[in-house]
RNA sequence: GGCCUCAUCGUCUAAUGGUUAGGACAUAUCCCUUUCACGGAUAAAAUACGGGUUCGAUUCCCGUUGGGGCUACCA
């Protein structure tokens, strides 16, 4: 049974690369039947943040990449237990020291008792040196009994990781294939820190062997801590999960993605009115594509279709355009009924009432040109309230001012003869052009001061639909103060 | 600096020895049209460079260049 798992840390917010990585290790586990599991890496305790679990969650719960059953999610609180859970590091220290222990017992990890500041001096001695840095192994000279009594009294020290100097470790990556590093070139990492707590490396092994993770899926910049971690399940004789490391997703300028450069939360574009959908369709085809020319994929296809074989190695720009074309595909597709729904929020803020009875229209006129939901309330806002404009703007580029002069009240005249019955969009278009057709009008001439005096804008939809939605007394009241501007 | 890694239009990518190197986004033009958006059409746009291997290289090998990652008691 393959069990994956996605291990953020509770720095702040999830990282949109973070939430591909997720989605990948999500559709592996479900296309393959298996199962998909939470870890919270919460080991560095000097960037802890209190609610980032449940930040994270929040965003991925929102991104529809949902825990199978048996994971350790409930709602938005870590309650349940996997196998071996809790899936939280800082709950699991004891295991980690006495694996730390074993290691130690077998003489495949020492202490180290050595200061930050030497750690310092060394790496930049190595540095200024042109050498690679790294540990010198300078404590592997201490007695393993005085090391251990040194370490119980209380001294401070940390647990290193015995390196092999010679050899080398080979591995098989799913993405890149066979990567081989030189031993002598791997640091003795730390494996137990000096406040009793494991490094990611040490930590990151013992979980996923617990946890009987069969697939480790994660960014490019863990492949070089690789033989580290082998090493670690050589010494504990443990079988070595699949690993595939995912190319890093990139700015416009192709270095990685960094919030300098743009949003890199889930949470912003979630704030900024993006659709899930849109946002994990566009994730997903960032380093991996159905080798088809199919695009629009609902998470079920992605899981169909997913591939690991169809994954890239080229890191990819996060490039915001196409992400908000997919968003617009998505907003398209959309009932006026769940536009409103959704969009909520932003209507909301923006003092929209949302219970208006002509809303559901509103949001309909305006679907297909905006973008994102946060641009919503702006673009419809013209419906509830006329934007105060110049007499200008309702004369036609090709036609002039006494014109209009002399057509509108004919119009206004003309629609108060519709009926109520008949007013919707086809048959005010289908009426109208009759009209203008008998009187001989140009449709511009028409229809660009009908379109001004019920929108004031520029720019907006066309006028027999915001006639429909307005209805037919405000139309008449929009139509008579153009007049009445005319007139000025 | 060392180690690892990557390299097709501006961007996301398809094509794993034989294609006029395909698609999408973005850009430009045109059509539709009262404006914007939608939709439709067209255009411009790529195999980083140099060597091999081969009848033939985007594709395989080597090198160069360039990019990225790692090089912490952070993940």
């Amino acid at each position: 049974m393959i069990r994956t798992r996605f291990a953020p840390s509770p720095t702040g917010y999830l990282h949109v690369g973070g939430l591909r990585t997720a989605l990948y290790s999500y559709l592996f586990a479900k296309k393959n039947k298996g199962k998909f599991l939470l870890r919270i890496e919460d080991t560095d305790r000097e960037r802890y943040v209190a609610d980032g679990v449940a930040n994270i969650l929040k965003s991925l719960y929102w991104a529809c990449v949902v825990p199978d059953e048996g994971v350790i999610l409930d709602k938005e609180e870590i309650t349940q237990k996997g196998k071996n859970g809790p899936y939280v590091q800082s709950q699991r220290l004891d295991i980690y020291k006495e694996h730390a222990e074993k290691l130690l017992a077998d003489g495949h990890a020492y202490y180290c008792f050595c200061t930050p500041e030497r750690l310092t001096q060394l790496r930049e001695q190595q540095t200024a040196k042109k050498m690679p840095t790294g540990y010198d192994g300078h404590c592997l000279s201490v007695n393993p009994e005085e090391a251990k009594k040194r370490a119980k009294s209380g001294e401070r020290c940390v647990v290193r990781l015995k390196m092999p100097k010679s050899g080398e470790t080979v591995f098989n990556d799913m993405i890149r294939g066979e990567v081989r590093f030189k031993n002598e070139l791997v640091d003795d990492q730390v494996l137990m820190k000096s406040d009793g707590y494991p490094t990611y490396h040490f930590a990151v092994v013992v979980d996923d062997h617990l946890m009987e993770i069969t697939h480790i899926i994660r960014g490019e910049e863990w492949i070089s801590s690789v033989p580290k971690h082998l090493q670690i399940y050589k010494y504990f004789g443990w079988e070595v999960p699949e690993m595939a490391h995912l190319p890093l997703l990139l700015n416009p300028d192709k270095s990685k993605l960094s919030k300098r450069q743009g949003d890199v939360a889930v949470e912003d574009y979630m704030k900024k009115g993006y659709l899930p959908e849109a946002l994990v369709n566009f994730v997903a085809f960032l380093g991996w594509n159905p080798g088809t020319e199919k695009e629009m994929y609902t998470l079920d296809e992605l899981v169909a279709d997913f591939d690991f074989s169809k994954v890239g190695k080229t890191g990819a720009v996060f490039n915001v355009d196409k992400l908000n074309w997919f968003n617009k595909q998505y907003l398209k597709n959309l009932s006026n009924k769940d536009l409103v729904k959704i969009a909520t929020p932003w209507l909301a803020e923006a003092g929209i009432d949302i219970d208006n009875k002509i809303i559901e229209g509103a949001v309909g006129l305006e679907r297909e040109r905006i973008e994102v939901l946060s641009e919503l309330p702006e673009a419809i806002k013209f419906v509830f309230n006329l934007p105060d404009y110049n007499a200008g703007l309702l004369v036609w580029k090709k036609s002039t001012a006494d014109e209009v002069k002399n057509i509108l009240p004919k119009l206004a005249e003309f629609m108060n003869t519709i009926s109520v019955r008949d007013w919707n969009k086809e048959k005010l278009e289908e009426k109208i052009g009759e009209w203008v057709g008998q009187n001989g009008y140009s449709t511009g001439s028409v229809l660009w001061p009908m379109r001004a005096a019920l929108s004031g804008q520029e720019k907006s939809p066309g006028p027999f639909e915001i006639a429909e939605v307005l209805g037919k007394d405000a139309v008449l009241e929009r139509i008579n103060l153009a007049i009445g501007k005319l007139s000025n």
